[in-house]
DNA sequence: ACATTAAGTGATT
DNA sequence: AATCACTTAATGT
């Protein structure tokens, strides 16, 4: 799952604000190069979180489990992200109380838990990288919130199908009803009404295991 | 050709 | 909006 070599011309691509020189050298040096193929569990509940993910390419699916083992969507990670929930847990050593699933094939970098906080005191763009990603990952979490609070499942099915398709060559998804009701906590048939309702409005188009995004 | 899985539909609560 | 029972359509063997 992992090799040794990181190579840094992935790391400029993804993450082309780390300008300082210093800071790629430490991060080829110290980090961690792991590739998922799509499907594989990144982090599960429980476990300790012990590197912090950069990611490269690809991306991964967040999410929540209820009481009742139902599984809740939370957002996204794509390239050129990180995760706030990490940097926190890491620091802390605490357990992870998400999971993270490889939506495509993903390659990631991990930070060690101790680099992530020495690289704020030496790296300006580090400590600004760990600040924004805090304030992003906020942001889709209050976004989440209110998505389940306020907004309709036609609502919540839109968002999430956009998301879902951004980083996708031709806003092409490959998932079946029953996954995308699944993520929303919803019924497969209300899922498939929607979709039928969003076509014939011409916002996406419909094949088998296929939605088209326009 | 047949079995399996995904998607569509109407009725019921 | 969920669940059920069933149909229809697409795909794999």
């Amino acid at each position: 799952m992992s090799t040794p070599t990181v190579d840094e011309s992935l790391v400029r691509k993804a993450f082309p604000f780390f300008s300082d020189q210093q800071l790629l050298d430490e991060i080829s040096q110290h980090a961690v190069l792991l590739t998922f193929s799509a499907g594989d569990r990144v982090m599960d509940y429980g476990e300790y979180v012990r590197l912090v993910p950069l990611v490269l390419k690809g991306s991964l699916k967040v999410m929540r489990e209820n009481e009742e083992g139902q599984e809740l969507f939370l957002y996204f990670l794509n390239a050129g992200e990180s995760c706030s929930m990490s940097f926190t847990c890491c620091m802390a050593s605490k357990k992870s109380s998400v999971r993270a699933i490889a939506e495509e094939d993903t390659v990631l970098l991990g930070v060690p838990a101790r680099f992530v906080d020495e690289w704020i005191g030496r790296f300006p763009v580090w400590k600004q990288f760990v600040l924004r990603s805090y304030d992003q990952r906020m942001l889709e979490l209050i976004n989440a919130i209110d998505s389940i609070a306020f907004k309709r499942l036609d609502e919540r099915l839109m968002d999430y199908l956009r998301q879902k398709a951004e980083t996708r060559l031709n806003h092409e998804i490959h998932a079946t009803h029953q996954e995308i009701a699944l993520d929303l906590n919803a019924s497969r048939e209300a899922i498939s009404r929607l979709l039928k309702q969003l076509e014939n409005m011409g916002q996406v188009e419909l094949g088998r295991n296929r939605i088209k995004v326009l």
